[in-house]
DNA sequence: TCCGGTTCCACAACCGGTTTCATATGCCCT
DNA sequence: AGGGCATATGAAACCGGTTGTGGAACCGGA
C-alpha cells in the first residue's frame, strides 16, 4: 500500500511513480498508465503525513467560525467543506468567539498546523486578524478588512434594494432589529438601511439581540411602541419569533406590518410566512471563501480582484400574502 | 523551530529531547528542564507531519455528521471538538447523509486518513459500520450497534416518563410528530412512547418530518384532526412552528393541548412558552462519545462498560402555563 | 578492586512520500 | 556522422520527528 510497492509492481522507481501520479506531464504516457495500474489494483492511496512532511505543508486547512449555534454558519462551513474536499484538503473546524487573549492564542498556535484559514470572526479586531494572515494564508467571510482577501456576502446591497422599495410603498418609519452585538456587519446592515430609508423616512433601532426564536418574541411588544409599519431583522430565527407573537398579538403579516428578513438561510424558511425575505447563500460564501484560499494556496499570490472582495449575489423574493 | 534546535539549544540528542517531552519518566529531571526551557526559548511546537509519519498514525480524528441543518448535530459537534482538543488531536467534521453508495466510498477512504471516527449517522446499516469500524476506532452517537462502543442520549427513558406523565393527568390520546425519516432513534423513540401508553392510552403518530420551523405550521391541521390532547414532538424547531401555528388557529398551550418536545437542544429554547421539552445535553453527549474514542485509542481496546453503552442524564422541566 | 545491574543518553535507522540532480536515450539539424 | 537538446527515468538526499540498540557512567555489594 506505499508507494514503493506501486513502483514496484509497475516496474519504475518511486520517483517515476510519484511523478506520475503528480506531474503527469513529466512521465511516458505508457508508464504512466502502468503506475495507474499498478495504484488501481493496489488500492493505494498516500500517506498524507508523508506527504505533508516532504512538501512542508499540511494540507490542512482550517475553517473558523465564532459558534456554531447561529444558523448562519453551518452552511458556510459546508460550502467550504465542499471546496476544500474538491482541492483534496481536509478541512478542519475550529469554533472560536475571538474574544479573549487565550482563543487569539489559541489560533496563534493553530496558524502552524494548518495551510491557510478561511475565517468568520465578526467580532475580533482587524490588527489581531492581519497579523495572523502574516503567518498563514487567510481569508475572511462576511467581514472585509483592509489588504486581506474575503468574501462577504452583499446584504448591504440588497438592504437597500429593500428599503428603497418600503420608501416607494409609503412606509415613513421602519424599523431594524440589529445583531449579534458588537459585529462588524450589523454595522454595515445598519448604515445600508439608513442612507436607503434617506430623509422621508425614519428608522429606528432596536437590539441588539441574539439570533434565536426568542428574540423575536420578547420584540414584539417594544416594536409596537415604536409605531413602525415595516421591520427587518438581522435573522430569521428572529423574524419567526416575532411571527408568533405578533399572531398572539393580532397583527397581521404583512397586512398590518411588513417583516422583512435580512438573511433567510435555509432557503424556504420563511416562505409562504408573509415575510420579505434576503436569501443569503451562505453555502456559497463559504465555497467561495475556500476556492480563494486554495487559489492562494497554490499561486502563493492573492486572488485575482486586487483587493480581494467578492460578493455574492442575493435573491429577494417578494413577499407573499399571509394565508 | 525543530526538534533538532531544541536539543542543540539543550545540549542533547534528538532522540533526548523527543524523550523529554512524550516520555518524561525516561530522561533525568535536570536534562528534562533544559530541554523544556529551550523549546519554550524557541517556542518550539512539533511537526505534526513528521510525528504521524514516523508513529503511523494521523493525529486526525473524524466526526461524522448526516447534515448540519439540524441543531442537534452542531453542539455534538462542539463538544466533541472540545474534547478532542484536549486529548491534543485535530477533528476534521465530514457532513455526510450515508445514504449513497458513493458517500460509503468516500467514508472508506476517510477512514485510512485519520485516526477514528465518532460517528453520527441515524440511517446507514449496521453492517456497513461494523465493517468501517473495522478499519478505525469509532464510536456511535445516537445510535446502538451491537458491538460497536457508543454513546446515546437516553431520550426513550424520558420519554417514558414524560408519557407516563401524561396518562396520569388523564390524557387518554397523544399524539407523535416522528422523523426524521428512516432514522434509528425515531423507532426508539416511538417505542417508548408506545409502551409508557399501554392500553389505557392511544398514540398516534404523524410524520416523518423533517425538523424545521414549517413542519411544525404544517402539522397543526392534521394533528387537530387526530384529536389528540397531547403532542410530543421529537425536534424543537417543529413545536416552534407547531406553536405559531397553534396561536393562529386559537388553541392555547398548554391550556387546550399539550406540546412537548423530546429534544430542547439549546437550553432554554422553548422557554417560557408553555411547551413541556426535554433538555438533551447534546454538548456532552459529543464530548463524552470522543472521550471514548481517545481512550480507545490511548489503550487499543474498547472502552470499559463491556458493551459500551453510555447514557446521559435528560432534565425534564416541568410545564409552564402560558403567559 | 571487580562485577552485575541501573540509569541516562547518543547514534542511527526508520516512517513514506517529494524533489534535485545526474544519467541515458532518442531526435533534429547541420 | 556528430553536436545539441528535449525527454524519460533512477539514485539518493531530504522533510522532522520516533524508537531500537548499545555504550558510558555510576551504583551498591562482595
Amino acid at each position: 500500500m506505499t508507494l514503493a510497492d506501486v513502483a514496484a509492481l509497475a516496474g519504475v522507481s518511486k520517483a517515476t511513480a510519484s511523478r506520475a501520479m503528480n506531474q503527469p506531464q513529466l512521465v511516458a504516457p505508457a508508464t504512466r498508465r502502468r503506475v495507474e495500474e499498478a495504484a488501481a489494483t493496489l488500492g493505494f492511496s498516500v500517506n498524507r503525513a508523508a506527504r505533508a512532511l516532504a512538501k512542508g505543508s499540511t494540507g490542512l486547512v482550517s475553517i473558523v467560525v465564532p459558534t456554531l449555534e447561529n444558523t448562519f454558519f453551518t452552511p458556510i462551513i459546508q460550502g467550504a467543506q465542499r471546496a476544500a474536499e474538491a482541492g483534496d484538503l481536509h478541512a478542519t473546524v475550529a469554533v472560536l468567539p475571538g474574544e479573549t487573549e487565550a482563543e487569539r492564542e489559541r489560533l496563534m498556535r493553530l496558524a502552524d498546523q494548518v495551510d491557510g484559514f478561511v475565517l468568520a470572526s465578526p467580532r475580533s479586531s482587524g490588527t489581531f486578524l492581519r497579523s495572523l494572515a502574516e503567518r498563514k494564508p487567510l481569508v475572511t467571510v462576511d467581514r472585509q478588512i483592509e489588504g486581506l482577501p474575503s468574501v462577504i456576502a452583499d446584504t448591504p446591497k440588497a438592504l437597500s434594494g429593500l428599503v428603497s422599495g418600503l420608501v416607494a410603498a409609503g412606509h415613513t418609519r421602519i424599523a431594524y432589529v440589529g445583531g449579534p452585538e458588537g459585529s462588524w456587519m450589523d454595522g454595515r446592515r445598519f448604515r445600508a438601511i439608513e442612507a436607503a430609508a434617506g430623509d422621508s423616512c425614519d428608522v429606528v433601532v432596536l437590539g441588539p439581540v441574539p439570533p434565536v426564536f426568542r428574540s423575536g418574541v420578547a420584540l414584539a411588544r417594544e416594536l409596537a411602541a415604536t409605531r413602525a409599519t415595516a421591520v427587518i431583522v438581522y435573522a430569521s430565527a428572529i423574524a419567526l419569533g416575532l411571527l408568533f407573537a405578533l399572531e398572539r398579538e393580532g397583527v397581521a403579516v404583512p397586512g398590518d406590518l411588513t417583516v422583512a428578513s435580512a438573511d433567510d438561510l435555509a432557503v424556504g424558511l420563511l416562505e409562504g410566512l408573509g415575510v420579505t425575505a434576503l436569501h443569503v447563500d451562505a453555502d456559497r460564501v463559504g465555497e467561495t471563501a475556500m476556492s480563494t484560499l486554495l487559489a492562494m494556496l497554490s499561486t502563493g499570490s492573492a486572488p485575482a480582484p486586487l483587493h480581494q472582495r467578492v460578493a455574492v449575489p442575493l435573491h429577494w423574493p417578494h413577499a407573499e400574502p399571509a394565508p
